[in-house]
DNA sequence: TCATAGCCTG
DNA sequence: CAGGCTATGA
């Protein structure tokens, strides 16, 4: 606009560099990446924390678990169900309960707490030294187990196993099915080479093996093994006969049923295979609700429990309840309670951290630390696909929506109020995305968006958080339930009942999405936004609200000051789709109208800043189309064969025209002046002769034309200045 | 510092 | 169409 008419040279160079610059700019795409990684960086956060496919990441700490989750993944996961991670993981979780075999148990269940390890014990798992206590004992029954084991292995469908150790149908193999089957195979290739020696040594060598990998493994592992086992244990004293029940009750047995079946009744079999599961199980969410449901059962069966626990679990103690038992099994459960209880508020205390704090420039670093968190939100996330893009999208919308709201809800939960302020100044950016993102899912893809949320929802994140606190739930709803305290907006739902709208007219059209934008947009005095918007779109209340805080960083206090002063008017302070439509017809007439032209011909609107600039936003995104299919034609005509810009000319019924009117006259309501007629011959003579001469190589090429063009703009009909102008424009 | 143009992206 | 960004002019 500054310099329409007399530029001198220097002036367009400037003007050519600047465009240049940002022709460059765009062309590195450094802005928008800059831009873009912002978003990314809490996107990959969460990516990473949400799949274990995460590989290797850059970081010492979070190298271990990844790869940890990695092993674990590659095994299990390497399921067409990639997807349904959360599900997996629940079904694996329960599935395997009671198993003697410290190696599989611990294993799995281990395995965050394998994670952890490296970097430290947690605090909370201090407790766990008891268990150590109860080592020996574990261990005599281990011993036995693994006797009984071996004696099991010997059959052959167990020798089998180890040998096809690399079962690549099976779904369920994990890590520590792997080293186990490693185990064997090496035990078995010893024994080969002595076959004399019988299954006495080869019972010790296994027997030895085993102890030594054990020891190897982080005392993490141990302890959590140890846990497990106690817990296992305790379970399995109850009843053997009820061994098998409970596992399936705690866990879903049906995914690994057929690793199950194979083995037959051998536990040991089972043992490895629901070691797998185990394994791949790393969802501690699911551990927890174990962990929980075997409390119960230790609860329940408190008396039973001693005896067999003291027989050591294989051999199903007949005896009678031990008090000394019970005793122990209630601290048991007591510590165990502390345990997740601590863990659990880690957790969540870390996450509240880690997103509470504004995305670092180096957030990533921020996951080190958080040892535990990453591993759960795999399960909230367990939607996850390993399709790049899908998922990307989905993280995306996560991203979007998830992570705000911990804020909001993190934030909130002090104080309400309070923290209002200060989601206004996180939301904007988050948020309008949300919104976009909702646009996309109910226009374009109403399959795609109704996937999103289902699989973010609480039931995944619910799902992992068996103790989970409250404050990890609301994530979704927060979006809904944040904003009606933020702000004077008025209620959220109920609100639109009177569409006072000024202009019922506009507002009782149909409405497209961009009305909601429009109007939202414009105004922040949601109060009335909402009731003009919400009638049509009751599902859309939620994102008005959010739309309309996030515009409200837009809004002039002053404006805000004085809202009410319009209800009553004519005047409406959004834009309407129908002064969308209006301001495409202006276009036929003016491109670059002035601001003020603009308040003048759109004098039913309240201006503010915002609906300034969008309404010349507008008619920048008009012109840019325009130009786009001016180009686009004349390098069709130059294709063509035309050699003349003479030869170029713009009827109604040609090509680009029609495109053109198809764009601002969709309706073709409006007769479209013969000026503009004019005004895109030569525009497009213009593009034309300037291609031809090659001056397209200049990025900034069209800068020239562009000061033809606004030359060209003639005087809008008064009509346009009367808010009534489509009734009275179209009707004729 | 603000307003705007233009470009890019979603 | 909207957001975001940069460059630019006043």
């Amino acid at each position: 606009m500054p310099d329409h008419d007399s530029d001198s040279l220097l002036n367009r160079q400037t003007k050519r560099r600047r465009v240049d610059i940002g022709v460059k700019r765009t062309v590195g795409s450094t802005a928008s990446s800059a831009a873009a990684s912002k978003s990314n960086v809490l996107r990959k956060l969460l990516k990473r924390a949400n799949s274990y496919e995460d590989t290797m990441m850059p970081f010492p700490g979070t190298t271990i678990i990844s790869q940890l989750l990695k092993n674990n993944m590659a095994k299990n996961g390497g399921g067409p169900e990639r997807g349904d991670r959360g599900d997996r993981g629940l079904s694996n979780a329960s599935s395997d309960a009671p198993q003697e075999d410290a190696c599989s148990n611990s294993s799995q269940d281990s395995t965050p707490q394998e994670c952890l390890s490296p970097f430290g014990r947690p605090p909370g798992l201090a407790t766990f030294d008891i268990e150590r206590l109860n080592d020996e004992h574990l261990r005599a029954k281990r011993a036995r187990v693994e006797n009984i084991i071996r004696g099991m292995s010997h059959s052959p469908s167990v020798v089998q196993q180890a040998p096809s150790s690399p079962r690549g149908g099976e779904v369920c193999s994990s890590s520590s099915s792997s080293r186990e089957n490693k185990r064997k195979q090496r035990l078995p290739q010893q024994q080969q080479q002595s076959f004399t020696q019988l299954v006495c040594q080869r019972k010790e060598q296994k027997q030895e093996e085993r102890r030594q990998l054990k020891l190897q493994l982080e005392d993490m592992q141990k302890q959590l093994r140890q846990l497990q086992e106690k817990f296992f244990q305790i379970y399995d004293s109850t009843d053997d006969s009820e061994h098998n029940d409970l596992h399936n009750d705690i866990g879903n047995m049906s995914e690994d049923s057929p690793t199950r079946s194979d083995t037959g009744g051998d536990d040991r079999g089972g043992d490895d295979l629901r070691s797998d599961n185990e394994i791949s199980d790393l969802d501690p969410g699911h551990f927890l609700d174990r962990a929980r449901a075997l409390l119960q059962e230790q609860a329940l069966l408190a008396d039973g429990e001693k005896p067999r626990r003291e027989g050591l679990g294989r051999s199903k103690g007949q005896g009678g309840p031990g008090s000394s038992m019970h005793a122990e099994g209630k601290q048991l459960a007591e510590t165990l309670k502390q345990e997740l209880n601590s863990a659990m508020t880690q957790v969540v205390d870390t996450v509240v951290k880690v997103f509470a704090k504004p995305p670092r420039p180096t957030p990533q670093q921020a996951f080190p630390p958080l040892s535990i968190p990453p591993e759960r939100f795999p399960t909230a996330v367990n939607g996850d696909n390993p399709n790049f893009h899908t998922a990307n999208q989905r993280l995306q919308c996560f991203g979007d929506v998830i992570i705000p709201n911990p804020l909001d809800s993190f934030a909130s939960m002090p104080g309400m109020p309070g923290t209002t302020n200060d989601q206004t100044e996180a939301l904007p950016l988050v948020v309008r995305k949300t919104s976009n993102e909702h646009h996309h899912q109910s226009s374009a893809v109403g399959a795609h968006g109704s996937q999103h949320h289902p699989a973010l929802h609480p039931s995944s994140l619910s799902a992992s958080m068996g103790f989970s606190p409250p404050s990890f739930r609301h994530p979704f709803p927060l979006p809904l339930m944040g904003y009606p305290f933020q702000s004077p907006l008025g209620a959220p739902t109920g609100s639109y009942t009177g569409k006072d709208r000024s202009s019922p007219d506009s507002m009782d059209l149909s409405r497209e999405t961009t009305s909601l934008r429009t109007k939202m947009a414009s105004g922040h005095h949601m109060g009335h936004h909402h009731r003009s918007c919400s009638p049509a779109h009751p599902g859309s209340t939620a994102e008005g609200l959010s739309l309309s805080l996030i515009k409200s960083e837009c809004s002039d206090l002053q404006d805000m000051a004085d809202i009410s002063p319009y209800s009553g008017s004519n005047i409406q302070e959004g834009l309407s789709p129908n002064h969308l439509k209006k301001a495409k017809l202006m276009f036929f007439y003016t491109r670059y109208p002035s601001s003020n032209m603009l308040k003048m011909f759109f004098s039913d609107v309240k201006f503010n800043r915002c609906i300034t600039s969008q309404l010349i936003k507008w008619f920048s995104n008009f012109r840019e189309f325009y130009y786009i299919q001016m180009e686009k034609f004349a390098r069709q005509a130059i294709n063509d064969g035309v050699t003349g810009a003479e030869e170029l000319s713009v009827s109604r019924d040609c090509e680009l025209f029609r495109a053109l009117n198809m764009h601002y006259n969709k309706a073709n309501d409006f007769e479209v002046p013969d000026r503009f007629l004019e005004v895109a011959e030569i525009t497009l003579r213009e593009f034309f002769n300037a291609i031809v001469a090659g001056k397209d190589v200049d990025p900034s090429w069209k800068k020239a034309i562009y000061k033809v063009i606004c030359k060209l703009d003639s005087e809008v009909p008064e009509i346009f200045k009367s808010p009534n102008c489509l009734q009275e424009l179209l009707h004729e």
